[in-house]
DNA sequence: CTCAAAAACGGAGGAGCCTCCGTTTAATCT
DNA sequence: AGATTAAACGGAGGCTCCTCCGTTTTTGAG
């Protein structure tokens, strides 16, 4: 058998040890759900022992709160921009985008809640859809351009300006009702899309 | 002898027992030497430690870190801004006004050094000139109109001008000959200051 | 001057931050 | 299957934060 391959010099990042990777991923998905549930301020040292590692650990993996509130975060958008998929598979086009739509509003509106003065994401949140931040403007992209291709909805509106769109939903200042209000807002933005032409 | 006149509904701050005032008062003299040297996110605790106090002291007068800063920031620009008036007493009104530039200079990059994310710091040095922030405004009027009343100075530069060549001077990135390029700027403003019309 | 009430003090204590380094363990070599 | 070694672990320790509350001091009324 061909020896393992010398290694070229590739900017691939080093290959962590088999526990290092399990621990990784185990403290992402219990800073998940920690976050969630209390805010991005909890304590790491919370984190770890739920995550049942030594705090040594987190902070070899992640430096700072930042370094693990933005993986977290990265992690749940790029979930967010999956379920694009699943729904496309099992609700008709208009419906299925309308549905991301909500789920959408619905997650940065959970986010802002907690972000305070959270750097990471104020930045992410004014950025998410820039040119560069391909993820979601691909979900909506392919939602979109499937309900059109299909008539279930009016071909003259594109990708940038549904984003747009939905950015005014979600910039609607929390309150009570907040949910409600954005509800609605997505039902009228609906309807105008079913409107041919 | 009348007794003390009932108190009106004044907006005048409570009035302040004596100890309570004099320890407030050297914790905010200790807090201003320790911040000059060793910046602003120095422990609380080593300011109410070198201030003689319990720390439950320095938290009930000041009760995050912010309020200290402030307090410490804003005593500092009034006797910067009283500098003025023993400048022009001392010296001939163009000479006051150079002088005082190069101390008013000279602080904001001091405090620049270790203002770091400190947010007080960045509001204050955004707004440091706004119509409101009238007390370094007002020390800066009496020195200009001073020198060009007495034809120091030419007539048709006002305080909003000399202001804003001042801010451009401050704002200079800092490095290592950042002292002699300020000094020599302000050299140059003068010089130009000092060409009638 | 005395004394009670109000105001202020101060530090112990519970919690979190982050680093450092002796121990453990996965990966690799023979 | 050992043996080797570099990677990863983890928690003790030193430090800071901030609150809470029993104790001390000032004030001013009598």
């Amino acid at each position: 058998m061909a020896s393992a391959p010398p290694k070229t010099a590739q900017s691939t990042p080093p290959q962590l040890r088999a526990d290092a990777r399990r621990n990784r991923e185990k403290l992402v998905e219990v800073a998940a759900a920690v976050f969630a549930e209390a805010g991005v301020e909890t304590s790491l040292e919370d984190i770890a022992r739920r995550a049942g590692v030594g705090i040594g650990t987190l902070y070899r993996h992640f430096p700072t709160r930042e370094h693990l509130v933005e993986v977290v975060y990265r992690r749940e958008l790029e979930s967010l921009a999956a379920a694009a998929e699943d729904l496309a598979a099992s609700h008709a086009p208009d419906a299925a985008l309308e549905e991301w739509m909500r789920r959408f509003v619905g997650y940065i509106a959970a986010k802002r809640g907690m972000a305070s003065s959270l750097k990471i994401l104020m930045d992410s949140n004014a950025s998410l859809f820039a040119e560069g931040s391909g993820i979601l403007r691909g979900a909506v992209e392919r939602l979109l351009r499937a309900a059109a291709d299909q008539g279930f909805i009016r071909k003259d509106i594109d990708t940038t300006d549904l984003l747009h769109a939905l950015s005014s939903i979600y910039s609607l200042p929390a309150s009570a009702e907040w949910r409600d209000r954005s509800n609605r807002l997505i039902g009228l933005l609906m309807d105008g899309l079913r409107t041919q032409k």
